[in-house]
RNA sequence: GCCUGAGUGGCGAAAUUGGUAGACGCACAGGACUUAAAAUCCUGCGGGAGUCAAAUCCCGUGCCGGUUCAAGUCCGGCCUUAGGCACCA
């Protein structure tokens, strides 16, 4: 049909030759960032899904330009992480090598595919120059008491040898090979993120994320709002209890402590069964958090005899128990058991014979497997067996007790969250080395800001370790230094940073990418304001997105960057899945390849097909007919051509169309509604088809309107007829409000809300006069003809409906 | 278990504040062109009744109810399915 090979080389030359696309810090005051996420350049190349969502955010980019704003749509490597490392273990290369391997093919691909990324701003999270600055920011975590150092029990994948965050062994499972994590008590490196819980949650507020991807972080973050109330220990000694349904304390027939937790230490010398309870605790300490999962089902424990505990609103006397399902690291580290109204406390009553005391109404106590029953959506439920609260309604109880308690001081209305502490220690190679020296004399020391970058050592050879150390730790040259306060002998740190960290404000840098006095500058960072819209990978909502937005929260607290809130929308695209609707692997057999296809049908085609296969925000299943079928609407473009004449202006009879489809596009790229752009498109082209002749100003509209989806074959059209200004250095086209409106339109005409006639009227008829139309209607007639009409319904431009009796 | 989406032809899907359900594309069928095929072009295409052909009528947006002149769209109750979270008190 025509050679798209060549017309597309062509065109990706001329932007390369001319930065066409090249942002400039400053100037016009009308800017716009579009983000994508940058991609760990795998060995794999480029996926399908990927072409998915830079070929919508490069519409925009695209369009924005023509119509005036300074667009930064940049490109850049997440290149650290363990693929990478491993690749260059078994060949015995620096991972570096593999790296810079990698990120050329992914380039040569973007080249291939048009996207008009701003390449003078690119950067690897690996290059030093940008490590330099993600050391200087963990820095300032440090020295602002942010970074920390703990034993603590942590995550530990025992395939790829190293410790996990929580957000990357949900699950129990690594994510990465998907081995069933371990515990390990190890020091690590924290960040305190879960001082910025509050924070987190509110700062939503101040961003237009989709709905979707906030409850993502909301769920993630997890807030509870309860109570936590002091319990006395019989014979001296108190506890602490946290609870979100305060209302049921009455129903208190025991109280459940974590095996792993700080009270059953410090209460062991009293307890009368040591061996048993010890026993318990070693067993839960083995325990995986996979393991844990699997024994859902059963409740095991083991009670802590010798002490018994009050409970505080009517000195019953309750027996402690231990309990697995308890966590040392949440709330206070234990509950009170309510098992007539909480299921796991139920469960673990029936496994221990425990009591039952039903403490608000509508529950039935006697039935042996735990019946679901919300008394909060429950009008009718009231306290029963609870003193002077009994009668009163589920919430009035909440509030009472609450303050009750609060008064007599054993208790305080407080928030618990979900969301822990960030694990930043990697015991991996391929990371950027936390800048961190141990010195026996001055415990740990921050490196001198001015030594930085802290580079990796250069050398091939570094398997990770079974005793859970990093291989930094064998390189003995790297290691040993001095300390920087006292200049006595001195150790690095070997542990490595998380590859969440290169990320987590990598759009600040494309700010300022060349600054080597600063991560950026301020200025930089207020010209661009924040991230426009930012589209990312559903999976990425609970972390990558929640530790970006801590990182800047962070550097914002400390005057370093303008807002709290450096991204403005978020949305995530569904996924492109193989043609048998399964997720693309290789194991399936289902992945196609973007280099295929971009040979076989070209890259606006490929682009073209992607923005039609669906709603954006859905996952899609690929379909070669359907790919065939948007080649060949552009084959139809471009052979429209040949009906050229010489007209300059809208062919009349096409004029509100064009208009029509002007605003349509217009809003639908702005509005991530990719397909029906294509669709009005297609539409367009169909009745220019129709024409025995197309005007060179309908050509261009057409042309125009398909640039930021088809860029090469629009350009080249473009040129071939010499219609105007090269798309890449012209303005969009506006559409004329005026001539939106069709001179006439369908009247549908319905009897009792069923369609009984349709009729072309002229758009300037009357409400009167489309009801004495409508009623002409010789269908319309038979239907109304001797019945009462009760009265007429009428939708100007639209319909009339006759209500008839 | 909890939270969030989503259920529309053979398929991918459209459908402003409720106002012609199925735009657009694919597949399929018939036809034109061709020695032939591909490509291209034209016509048809939810199901059923009806007719030489039409007109026209009935049914139809997961299921059951409701509100309304009018429901894919709003309300109540379910079912199925995908994703996220999960012993978080």
């Amino acid at each position: 049909m025509y050679n798209f090979e060549k017309i597309e080389k062509k065109w990706q030359k001329y932007w390369d030759d001319n930065n066409s696309f090249e942002a400039k810090n400053g100037g016009i005051d009308k800017h716009y960032y579009i983000l994508v996420e940058f991609p760990y350049p795998s060995g794999s190349g480029l996926h399908v899904g990927h072409v998915r969502s830079y070929t919508a955010q490069d519409a925009l980019a695209r369009m924005k330009r023509m119509q005036g704003y300074n667009v930064l749509y940049p490109m850049g490597w997440d290149a650290f992480g363990a693929p990478a490392e491993q690749y260059a273990i078994k060949n015995h290369i620096h991972p570096k090598e593999a790296v810079l391997e990698n990120i050329k093919t992914f380039k040569g691909q973007m080249k291939k595919l048009g996207f008009s990324f701003d390449w003078s701003r690119e950067f690897s999270t690996t290059d030093p120059e940008y490590y330099k600055w993600t050391q200087w920011q963990f820095l300032q975590f440090y020295k602002h008491g942010m970074a920390y150092k703990d034993t603590i029990s942590v995550n530990w994948c025992p395939n790829c040898k190293t410790v996990l965050s929580n957000e990357d062994a949900a699950g129990g499972v690594c994510e990465r090979c998907g081995e069933a994590v371990v515990q390990k008590q190890k020091s690590q490196w924290l960040l305190r993120m879960s001082d910025y819980s509050e924070s987190l949650l509110k700062g939503l507020d101040d961003t237009n994320f989709a709905e979707r991807v906030k409850l993502g972080q909301i769920n993630w973050i997890g807030k509870s709002e309860g109570v936590e109330v002091d319990i006395d220990i019989i014979g001296g000694g108190k506890f602490s209890i946290f609870t979100t349904c305060i209302e049921t304390i009455y129903g208190i027939t025991f109280f459940v402590i974590a095996p792993d937790g700080k009270l059953i230490k410090e209460l062991m010398p009293r307890v009368e069964n040591k061996e048993e309870v010890e026993a318990y605790i070693e067993e839960t300490s083995k325990k995986s958090n996979m393991d844990r999962t699997e024994l859902n089902k059963g409740k095991t424990g083991v009670e802590v005899k010798g002490i018994r505990a009050l409970n505080p609103v009517n000195g019953r006397e309750v027996p402690i128990f231990l309990g697995d399902f308890v966590l040392g690291d949440y709330g206070t580290g234990a509950v009170m058991a309510v098992p007539s109204h909480d299921q796991r406390d139920f469960e673990y009553a029936k496994a221990h014979n425990l009591e039952i005391i039903p403490v608000i109404s509508g529950r039935d106590v006697e039935n042996s497997a735990y019946e679901k029953y919300d008394y909060l959506e429950n009008a009718d439920a009231k306290l029963i067996n609870s003193d002077e609260f009994t009668g009163y309604s589920v919430g009035d109880a909440k509030e009472a007790i609450t303050d009750m308690l609060v008064n007599k001081g054993i208790a305080r209305r407080v928030n618990n969250y979900k969301m822990r502490d960030w694990v930043f220690s990697r015991q991996r190679f391929w990371g950027e080395p936390i800048p961190m020296i141990y010195c026996d004399k001055c415990g740990w020391v921050p490196m001198n800001e001015e030594d930085l970058p802290l580079l990796l050592p250069d050398i091939a050879e570094y398997e990770p370790t079974d005793n859970g150390e990093s291989p930094l730790a064998k390189i003995t040259d790297w290691v040993n230094t001095t300390c920087p306060k006292c200049g006595g002998s001195a150790r690095r740190e070997t542990d490595t940073m998380p590859n969440w960290a290169g990320s987590s404000w990598y759009f600040l840098r494309f700010m300022d990418p060349h600054n080597d006095k600063e991560f950026a500058s301020i200025p930089a960072m207020k010209y661009w304001g924040q991230v426009d819209w930012y589209n990312g990978g559903m999976e990425h909502t609970a972390r990558h997105l929640l530790y970006a937005r801590f990182w800047v929260q962070f550097l914002h607290n400390i005057g370093l960057v303008p807002k709290s809130e450096m991204i403005w929308t978020r949305v995530s695209h569904g996924m492109i899945l193989g043609a048998n609707n399964e997720k693309m692997s290789k194991s399936k057999g289902n992945v196609v390849n973007p280099d295929d296809v971009i040979s076989e049908f070209g890259a606006d085609a490929l682009r073209t097909y992607e923005m039609f296969i669906g709603d954006y925000e859905r996952d899609a299943s690929w379909s070669t007919n359907g790919l065939k079928g948007c080649k060949k609407f552009l084959d139809r473009v471009y052979r429209l051509g040949e009906k050229l004449n010489n007209e300059t202006e809208y062919s009349k009879n096409l004029e509100t169309l064009i208009n029509q489809t002007i605003k349509k596009v217009t809003d639908d790229l702005n509005n991530m509604k990719y397909n029906t752009a294509v669709s009005s498109l297609m539409i367009l082209l169909n009745k220019l088809e129709e024409n025995d002749s197309v005007s060179r100003k309908d050509y261009r509209t057409l042309l125009q309107l398909l640039n930021p989806i088809a860029p090469h074959i629009t350009e080249e059209l473009n040129e071939k007829y010499d219609l105007g200004d090269k798309f890449c250095e012209s303005t969009w086209i506006d559409y004329d409000t005026s001539k939106l409106e069709n001179d006439t339109f369908t009247m549908v005409v319905q009897v009792n809300g069923k369609v009984r006639g349709k009729v072309d009227v002229n758009s300037y008829t009357t409400e009167e006069d489309m009801k004495v139309l409508a009623t002409s209607i010789e269908n319309v007639k038979s239907y109304i003809d001797g019945k009462e009409i009760v009265k007429v319904i009428v939708i100007p431009k639209k319909l009339v409906n006759i209500v008839v009796k």
